[in-house]
RNA sequence: GCGCUGAUAGUCUAGUCUGGUAGGACUCCAGCCUUCCAAGCUGGCUGCCCGGGUUCAAAUCCCGGUCGGCGCACCA
């Protein structure tokens, strides 16, 4: 009871604080907002671009093996029909009129009761049988009303006629553009095996209820890659030594499946695939990579990300196994970031849709070596769901002099702000040394901010808020020593250094930051 | 999509039962004062989710919708 109410409040205290900050706003606000989708305002936008920025150094820039892609978002249709979207997307549904209003699959429900396939047979037909057959609620006996298709994917027409032949799909994800364009990557560039296309980019699934702030939602960046090997070799990681010591929390399908199991468990990576807790070894490097990703690069704790394996009902219809790493919400354990093993599968619906040969071909000493690659593990994450993380990861209420302080404890690689200036007076030589510095800093690569706003408390708690990791303060003395105060946001330490260090020092403290937080 | 529940300024909230010109706190802006942690004083901006209905009169009552929260369902 307390714990709903909490939770609720929580939830609503972020989205208020989103809001107040300039984080994320409800799209079309002052009509009254649209389920689902949000807008990010000035400093919503510099954290999102930070996110992606190391996001893509990392997994793209910083990497050998892996390569770029930027599909279109308005994706040939075949390209659906190929992946299975359009038809696991696709459910027909027919409503309860009666006393429980529930909703039912139309076509379980003909198979179930009369016996019969519906594979031939289209939603009118389906509605015709239900009328013929006088087929009422399984749940209540009620009246059944006219059958409807629901479709998770947007469509909208390509070119001025409006008809089925002009139909179009929004992309529901990236991957099927990295499948139907991996001809090209191949053919235009001198990848390896095995290799990844990374893709970062909007998608847009019609979720029947956005929940949760930016949890849910029906418009968003998706940033995935797919990794590629040969069939034969999916368990040859030469680089799996390089993690295999590191720990990490699994919470196994024997735990889903437990009544009071632990929310997880601790081990190395390398015990969990030596106990075959995983399938396939790529997969579990991919995993790992991507938990120390979350915890050194987006600074989230720990103890709050577990792997979560789905459960065979759960999987998808291309995916063998798929593994989810989970942040513990205030609204529960939900998934973070989904590594799918998509097999050949989705290549090979390709290349029998579209005719073209997908595969790759390398030479070796035995001669020339052809096959459809297959993706060992598609590591996928919502950049919303990312920032999201983020904020309530980092967001505290401290109590300082008996008066609430709000600060926003992220990564300071991925604040606003690198460092905000503060002239102490609005004395105009204080004022203009500290506009001086704030230049410097700027011509140094620094985002700053200048701020001479109301008292100096208040423009520390402004930034706090906002999650600036230091704050430079410029006083009547710094015009006879050349030296300023840095203040620190986590601790609200203060030092006093010359100007002449405070690059170097700047540099220092961001990258220090998270050993230090630690100790 | 169904059920329950709610919506008053940028934020938090009083007022809704019992219809009669919407009040406070914080934030924000300007000025004064102060000058290293949301200090003080003065002034100012901004609000009843939207659309109908009832009524002399609607934030308040009724109907429809939108948006949020929770549960169910859904979750490639």
């Amino acid at each position: 009871m307390s714990i709903d109410k909490d939770l609720k409040q929580f939830l609503e205290k972020i989205t208020a604080f989103a809001s107040r900050t300039g984080i994320a706003y409800r799209t079309g606000d002052i009509y009254g907002g649209l389920a689902g989708f949000w807008d990010y305002g000035p400093i919503g936008v510099e954290i999102k671009n930070r996110i992606k920025d190391t996001w893509w150094t990392d997994f793209v820039r910083n990497r050998d093996d892996i390569v770029g892609y930027d599909g279109a978002i308005i994706t040939h249709p075949k390209v659906w029909e190929a992946s299975g979207h359009l038809s696991s997307f696709t459910d027909p549904l027919i409503f309860c009129q009666g006393k429980c209003k529930k909703k039912h699959r139309l076509d379980h429900l003909l198979e179930d009761n009369l016996k019969i396939h519906t594979e031939n047979l289209d939603l009118e037909g389906m509605g015709d049988l239900v009328i013929k057959e006088e087929l009422s609620c399984p749940e209540c006996g009620g009246k059944l009303g006219k059958p409807i298709t629901f479709n998770l994917m947007f469509n909208t027409q390509v070119g001025p006629v409006q008809d089925s032949a002009s139909t179009a799909y929004l992309r529901p994800e990236n991957a099927q553009l990295i499948f139907s364009g991996f001809r090209n990557v191949i053919d235009s560039t001198r990848v390896k095996m095995p290799f990844g296309i990374a893709q970062s980019g909007i998608v847009f699934r019609n979720e029947i209820s956005p929940r949760n702030f930016l949890f849910r939602v029906r418009e968003y960046e998706l940033m995935e890659f797919e990794y590629f090997t040969d069939p034969q070799k999916t368990n040859e990681c030469p680089v799996f030594d390089d993690v295999a010591h590191n720990m990490v929390n699994i919470h196994s399908r024997t735990d889903q499946e437990t009544e009071d199991a632990v929310d997880y468990t601790s081990m190395t990576i390398g015990d969990a695939w030596e106990k075959k807790i995983f399938k396939n070894k790529w997969q579990a490097y991919w995993m790992v990579i991507s938990n120390e990703w979350f915890i050194h690069k987006m600074g989230i704790n720990p103890d709050k990300l577990r792997f979560r394996q789905h459960l065979e009902s759960e999987l998808s219809h291309y995916a063998l196994d798929t593994w989810d790493i989970e942040y513990q919400y205030k609204f529960g354990w939900k998934e973070l970031m989904g590594c799918a093993n998509r097999t050949q599968y989705d290549l090979e619906q390709h290349q029998k849709h579209s005719k073209a040969k997908l595969q790759f071909s390398e030479t070796d000493k035995s001669g020339v070596n052809r096959f459809v690659p297959y993706v060992v593990a598609e590591p996928s994450v919502g950049l919303g769901r990312i920032l999201l993380t983020v904020i309530a990861d980092g967001y505290q209420e401290e109590t300082v002099k008996d008066r609430k302080r709000v600060v926003l404890k992220i990564h300071p690689r991925l604040a606003p702000y690198d460092v905000a200036v503060f002239p102490l007076q609005k004395k105009p030589q204080i004022i203009s040394k500290a506009q001086e510095i704030f230049k410097y800093l700027r011509t140094e690569g620094f985002i700053v901010n200048f701020d001479d706003g109301g008292s100096i408390g208040k423009r520390y708690r402004r930034h706090d808020e906002i999650g600036t990791p230091f704050c430079v303060t410029v006083d009547f003395e710094t015009l006879e020593d050349e030296k300023i105060t840095i203040r620190h946001r986590d601790t609200m330490e203060q030092t006093r250094l010359p100007i002449k260090g405070l690059v170097e020092e700047l540099k220092n403290l961001g990258s220090n930051y998270l050993a230090a937080k630690r100790i």
